[in-house]
Parts: C-alpha cells; structure tokens; sequence
DNA sequence: GCAAAAGTGTTAGGTATACACCCATGC
DNA sequence: GCATGGGTGTATACCTAACACTTTTGC
C-alpha cells in the first residue's frame, strides 16, 4: 500500500476513546493525565493514539486500549469524528473517536499506573476536545440504551433485573417502577432466567438473568 | 497550525458524501464517474474529495459538494468514518462520510456535466467501499426517518400529508393507513398548516403543510 | 423478629389498528 | 358526470402507568 501524496498527508489521525462502567449508582470513565505544555497541564483525558498505517481504527482502538491501559475483549463502537482544526492545539490530529463498555468487575478491579476509572462527575475540564467527546458520548449512551441491548455491555455475565434496572436509571437519570419495568424487559424477550439466584446477601437472593444474545440488538419498543 | 509530525501522516483524509432526493415514487443519489486505472474503471462514485489543512470535515463536505457538484444549502449529517485499510486501492484513504439530503425540485432541475442523480436501485457494484457507505446510509436513514423530523429535508418547504406519507412509504418499503397516518403525524404537533392549497391538480387540492422547525428535531414516538 | 431487597396483579386511561365512504376539483 | 386523490370517525384490542403488599433470606 502506498502512501498517499505528501500534499494531502497534512494531518495526524487518532483516536480516542472514552471508556464506561457502571458500578453502583455511579458511571466511571477511564482517563489518564495529559501533560502537554504550553496548552495541556495536568489535564484529564481519554485513552488516545495515533492510528498506524497499517490499522484501521478500529484496530488501533483495541491497540491503544492495551498498550496504554492493558483493556481488552471490550464492546466498541464508532462514535463520530471530530475534525475542528483546533481541537488539538499543537497540530492538526483528526480524531476517530469509539466508546467503549466494560462490566462493573473491570472497573472494579481495574488498576494501573498510567490510567484510572473516576466518576464522570469528577470529569470536567478535559484535555483537547475531551468535554465535547464526553457530551456526545453520554448523548450516544442514553439514546442507544432505549432501543437496543447495549445495557448488556455494562452489566456482569449474569445480573439482577434490579440490576439492570439501575442501568437504565442512572442512565437516564430517572426513577422506574418495578413492576412495570420488569414486565416490560422479560416481554421484550431477550433475556434468559440463568437458573442460578444470588448468594451471600442478606436479603432474598434475586434470580440472575442474562441476555440471549450477546451482541447489540436492536428492539422494537422503547424503554 | 503546524502540521503533524511526518511520522505520523500517512494516510489522505477524505470526505465522501451520498447526496439523497426522493422523486415520486424513488429515491436518487448523487453520483459521478469514477476513472481510476487500473482499479476503478468507469465506475459511478459519490462525490469526494480531500480534506484539506485549514478545513474541518464538513467544510470540505460544502467545498466538495460546490465544486465538484454545483450543490450547496442542503442538509447533511456526519455518517461514519472508514478506514479499512485497503478501501481505497490505490493508496491509503481514510474517509468521513457523509449524508446530505436535497428537496425534490433540486434534483429534478439538476443538470450538470460530472454529476447526476441516479436512482438507487440502478448503484451498485460502485467506485472503492461506496457499496457499503450506501447500505449503511440507506440503514442510517430508515432509522432516522422513525424518531427524527428528517422527512422535511426530502420534501419541499410545503407539501401534502399524502407526500410526507410517501417519504415514510418509500423509505421504509412499507404501505401505511391513510387515516391513521395522519392522525398520529398532527398528534406530533410538529407540523403547521400554511393556509395554502394545491393549484392546478386535476384532483380536490391538498392542504400544504410545512415543518414548524427548520431543524432536525427527535420525536418521542416512532412512526 | 427484624432489616433488606425480591417478587408479584389489577385497574384505568390512552394509544394503535383496522376499516369505508363522501368531498372537491378539472376536464 | 366521471375520474382522481383529499379528507374524515369509530370501535376494539393492546399497551402503559399508577399503585402496595407479601416473600425470602441473613443476622
């Protein structure tokens, strides 16, 4: 493969790529410090690189995710590309950015030197164009989790209908009621009863779920 | 602006963009020919071009478009970026597409020399990944038609109910009920009455409608 | 037995669907 | 007056939303 005429190779591509967790009734977000003098001091800001001549992005994504914080065997999807000429301001870098999922385990046992899980509230003030990739991934989020099954991505193998519930809820910052939720969720079909319940709580151990496919579908009705 | 380290900048960025019209009972795409030897021989294409160092992503989409087109003042949406690696045969191309949609009457008093609407059915075996950029168009945009006011960009500033209808007929490849449609596109409330008519149909004329926003809104119901 | 979360049904109001005829206009 | 598409209402089935108490478990 060639490279393409030095006239049109002016800019850097990259990609970013915030990634999600669920644990509690807190959303984390991995982040690592950006130190960039003049522009970036001590700065926030996603997981991020250079895309290689030989990656796609999606590639490169799955290679910075574990070079720079040992993830992987996470769901990705591609978000948008954000092209603002000053989004970085040291150079023009075009930036692919992806989101990515992982279940509460991860983020829980998550630890590295480099990067760490922090509540997206915490979050503000980001390197780069960081905030706006932030908005337009928590947008992307909570519009997805009504018609599809990306919840899926942010929960255990196996899970509550409680839990799951509260991914909706803090989600989309609001209050469901039980009942209505769950004959909602187990008519949608999507989720099989594991046959296991939950053990070493203190209160009647709820029955796990977990979804038939375990890839994003997309539903008919609206959560 | 600097540019990017040279390490850094191997591949071109381009934008490519799939320009929709519905006329009558078909959707057209804007395309033109593509002579690349020895890969793409006479093949049709959607409009492109490179992204050049002072531009953002969708002023080149405008810039192309002009140019390339005679098109401006449309309507267009960020797509999706691809990036595989050999999409573009002949050297590294990594494009953000994008879609754009024009009224009925521009494409039928379009005449240009490079470019021409052509309709859907008639694409296919098209110029690098253009295939799979119209597929997921065609799936971005039966999406967006459900729970977005993008029908407005498909029809004139007025038209009929029985028009709109056919937007969603078209697209979706499905018949609807008159009465029923009609019903629950006024409950939107997103709608207002010009206080016009059809002229000169042979029929009982219409009442035109228009949008009250000029912007893409997201509706709560599905239609 | 108490604390904590799981689990479960019914009713009323609203929404979706199915369906057929009269109306206004141009020729 | 006829051909053409515009415009309208109702009844039924279904879905949604609101709402509170009993069950199971660990301690």
């Amino acid at each position: 493969m060639k490279k393409a005429p030095e006239k049109f190779r002016f800019a850097a591509m990259a990609v970013d790529v915030p990634v999600f967790g669920l644990v509690g009734e807190k959303l984390y977000c991995l982040v690592s410090t950006v130190n960039r003098p003049p522009h970036y001091l001590n700065k926030f800001g996603f997981l991020g690189g250079m895309i290689k001549s030989s990656e796609t992005a999606e590639e490169a994504v799955c290679r910075v995710l574990f070079e720079k914080g040992n993830i992987k065997d996470l769901y990705l999807e591609q978000l948008y590309t954000f092209s603002a000429v000053e989004r970085d301001k040291r150079n023009r870098v075009v930036s692919v950015a992806y989101i990515g999922l992982v279940p509460p385990e991860k983020v829980l046992t998550y630890k590295q030197d480099e990067a760490s899980f922090k509540p997206i509230d915490e979050l503000s003030s980001l390197a780069y164009d960081h905030d706006e990739i932030l908005k337009v991934s928590l947008t992307r989020l909570r519009g997805k989790l009504s018609y599809t099954t990306i919840a899926q991505f942010l929960l255990p193998k196996s899970f509550t209908l409680t839990e799951l519930q509260t991914v909706y809820e803090i989600l989309k910052n609001t209050k469901l009621d039980k009942r209505n939720f769950r004959k909602k969720i187990l008519a949608l079909d999507i989720l099989k009863d594991t046959g296991k319940s939950q053990e070493g709580v203190q209160n009647r151990p709820a029955t796990l779920y977990s979804f038939k496919s375990k890839k994003l579908e997309e539903l008919n009705l609206v959560i």
